[in-house]
DNA sequence: ATTTATGGTTTGTAATACAAACCAGTTTGT
DNA sequence: ACAAACTGGTTTGTATTACAAACCATAAAT
């Protein structure tokens, strides 16, 4: 009930860029490639490669590279610690902002 | 639906800290003053001065200085803005994060 | 009249988000 | 064959930010 529970949910989640990744990959049954999440969320290769970074060593993705043909492919899977970090911001936030008032 | 819904969520509230205080000033009925908030949330002082100023320059929050007796007193209550907008970040977040898939 | 406490703000530093520049290779065009 | 343009990213430089330490002004206590 008290929002120091926010200190709970993984600090890695507080960014509105990396909770939309780990949406994406949270649903997604299969992995998900580089390409596919630059033109879905809109953001730069840069910008995209250091946030998949972070969350790759908070452990919540686990990153793949494998050459397709004769082309790289990157592609992300969210661990089951990320969706257990992703449950737990939900919920926490739920609770904390949820008034019981 | 769509994961870029977090884009209309106010930025400011993606910091642990702020939504700690939203979460604090949006349940109080009354104003909440500096001090009462600096212990509830185990910050510095200054850490917290300018994370209130944030939330000011947001309109989330109105502040209110006054003298009582003789010594300075400052407090804070929640605009309304600033419920609508802890609103919409926390039905945004339920929207994005909760599979309907 | 010093010291100590109260109620904060300003300032310096470390961490972060971002885009631009870059790198390694592949395909396309001539 | 060679250059130009495209693919698939990573590294690097810059601006913004979070934070705590230092500071300021006043009040109360000794």
């Amino acid at each position: 009930m008290t929002s120091t529970d926010l200190l709970n949910v993984h600090p890695v989640l507080f960014d509105r860029v990396r909770l939309s990744i780990m949406a994406h990959l949270s649903f997604a049954e299969a992995a998900v490639d580089f390409n596919s999440l630059l033109q879905s969320l809109e953001l730069t290769k840069g910008n995209l490669s250091t946030h998949m970074k972070k969350l790759e060593d908070g452990g919540l993705v686990k990153i793949d590279k494998k050459f397709i043909g004769r082309k790289p492919r990157t592609s992300y899977r969210c661990t089951k610690k990320g969706k257990k970090e992703v449950q737990n911001y939900l919920t926490t936030i739920e609770s904390v902002l949820k008034a019981s008032a």
